[in-house]
DNA sequence: TTGAAAGCGCTAACAG
DNA sequence: CTGTTAGCGCTTTCAA
């Protein structure tokens, strides 16, 4: 009725413990009768390992926390799939946590985590403090962090960084070429790591176009479809109105979209779009969105394989830096105007 | 440098491990000053107990597997959402796993856990099997299973059961009282069990009001944006073309709604369209998508409780039997014709 | 009010 | 080629 420990296997095929573990683990080599006894008896009395108490020797418990903002967000789940991908090949098993873009309880969930030894942190909140970094470190947990940036950070973990700059400067440059000269910018909250490098790169690539970035519109957005009708509606009391818009995520550009022609505008002639992050939704929507593109997937996975170096490496294992492009996809919600 | 254990504590303050045990449990009266003299040299050191070597005790890892189909269908972030809230709250950790819609997968996701000693597994991906469940339940692990059923299921796991016939039920009616007679489905694919009860329920609830459910028209989808795009394609080569659909789920809704567009006809004006999930796109697109709404939050909370239940009563915890209801919810996409 | 010692299920010296 | 033994970090009798 209770768990199948190897005990009961050694008993009965009537070797030691000792055998039973090494035929589990070929490390070290056993005569091939009594592997069968063994074997035999595993099968019969159904019996499976326990991690825990392997764990608790091994100091490895081939699991991985991966911290995000909120899976609801749809930046998310293709970067999961990707980190799952990676850790099913090598029986890693992750530990997907929220933190709602709160501080304080990312750093719970942290702790949480350093409790159950978890090997290694995914960290891809966008809400991020280098208080939750330490803690995994000083307890001794590999971690891997994606596009935020802090002076202490690099000798704590590895690295994954969006060269926003690419594919963002591709983007105005399209705008500038097709005739537009007042380009806004729909920012995140700039309290957000990530929305200031996008408003900053944004910014740049204007003044690199020949265009004022000190006259530039920049709105305030909440990353998500309302904030980007909130924004259209600044937008439309301006004079004269911006005729390209460049949101910081495909949400609020879709939001953009919608309130622009509920208000009437004939889209993309009356206004030209451009979301970030190539959002499955992006290419189905009509008009379709033109946008800047994350290798999502590819993230999640790199971000997966560089933990599991890590973590193979031990303790002093090196920090990484890797760097992933994004590139300017055009779709239908940009158009030539002048 | 390594790992701080209990024994370093007590060495620091001065007594036995029992005693750190007991102050850190509160499970004996501990001297005041003694317990003092603890808790001091436990945030010296930075102490945090192993919870490897408690769950090697107590059989008990404060961990549950969450198998799903695939995070990036919109059905799931909320239910995921729900659980974890519920989760959070009791320090237990989720193991998110997506089946990608594949039973050996499934699988082997199951095994693994069954391996890390979960207490307990949340079975909601649409692609299920018995084995799975027996698997997590012969290696003692409670399991909750959502919106799936078999005959031996009852015995084995808590189940919670969607009850679509409300909601679906509410939609047909409003179409039928608003004239639509030629009434289509899109259902999912329907080797999935949750396709064929949608199906059978949009079915008899046309009886009900008064339809011929012989005569329905009924297109099989894959569940995605693509699947109702193809969808109405067929539909619009029939004669009578149907003047309204149900979709079995949001997503094929949307892409019946926006194919129609595209082909020029004027919504909800020349074609009516209800979905089912009401994802957070729903209420935004316009003409947004009334829709059968499931609680998919509470969904998620609710399962999570019931597991929990059953981890706090152990071995021979009784099986719950949860209904949730489902509400037909009116927005723009449904028009009165005739 | 406190400690010593056994043991959870497993691995890995060390011995034979 | 195989077994004995000592832990991994903790909880929990049992004894003082």
């Amino acid at each position: 009725m209770n768990r199948v420990t190897i005990k009961d296997v050694a008993n009965r095929a009537g070797v030691s413990k000792t055998t039973v573990s090494h035929v589990l683990n070929k490390t070290r080599p056993v005569q091939e009768e009594t592997r069968q006894k063994v074997i035999k008896a595993i099968e019969e009395l159904g019996y499976r390992p326990s991690q825990v108490a392997r764990s608790l020797i091994s100091k490895r418990t081939k699991t991985a926390g991966l911290l995000i903002s909120d899976v609801s967000n749809p930046f998310y789940p293709d970067v999961i799939l990707g980190v799952e991908e990676i850790a099913f090949a090598e029986d890693y098993s992750i530990f997907l946590c929220n933190t709602n873009y709160d501080l304080e309880r990312g750093l719970k969930l942290v702790q949480s985590l350093v409790d159950k030894s978890v090997d290694g942190i995914l960290f891809m909140s966008s809400s991020m403090s280098l208080e939750m970094v330490q803690e995994a470190v000083e307890n001794q947990i590999h971690a891997v962090v994606l596009d935020w940036e802090d002076n202490n950070l690099e000798e704590l973990a590895s690295t994954i960084t969006i060269n926003f700059e690419s594919g963002i400067q591709q983007a105005v440059r399209h705008l500038v070429e097709i005739g537009h000269k007042q380009i806004a910018h729909i920012s995140g909250p700039l309290n957000l790591w990530t929305a200031q490098v996008r408003k900053n790169i944004f910014l740049k690539a204007l003044e690199r176009n020949g265009l004022d970035a000190s006259q530039a519109v920049i709105i305030e957005g909440d990353l998500r479809i309302e904030g980007g009708r909130k924004a259209f509606e600044q937008l439309s009391q301006l004079n004269p109105r911006p005729t390209a818009v460049v949101a910081a995520n495909d949400l609020m550009a879709l939001g953009v979209l919608w309130a622009a022609r509920n208000a009437g505008l004939d889209l993309p002639r009356d206004l030209s779009v451009i979301g970030l992050d190539d959002i499955d939704l992006a290419s189905k929507v009509s008009p379709s969105l033109s946008t800047v593109a994350l290798p999502r997937r590819e993230i999640g996975k790199q971000a997966m394989r560089l933990l599991l170096d890590m973590i193979s490496q031990g303790k002093q294992a090196t920090k990484s830096r890797v760097m992933v492009d994004t590139t300017f996809v055009l779709r239908q919600s940009t158009q030539r105007i002048g």
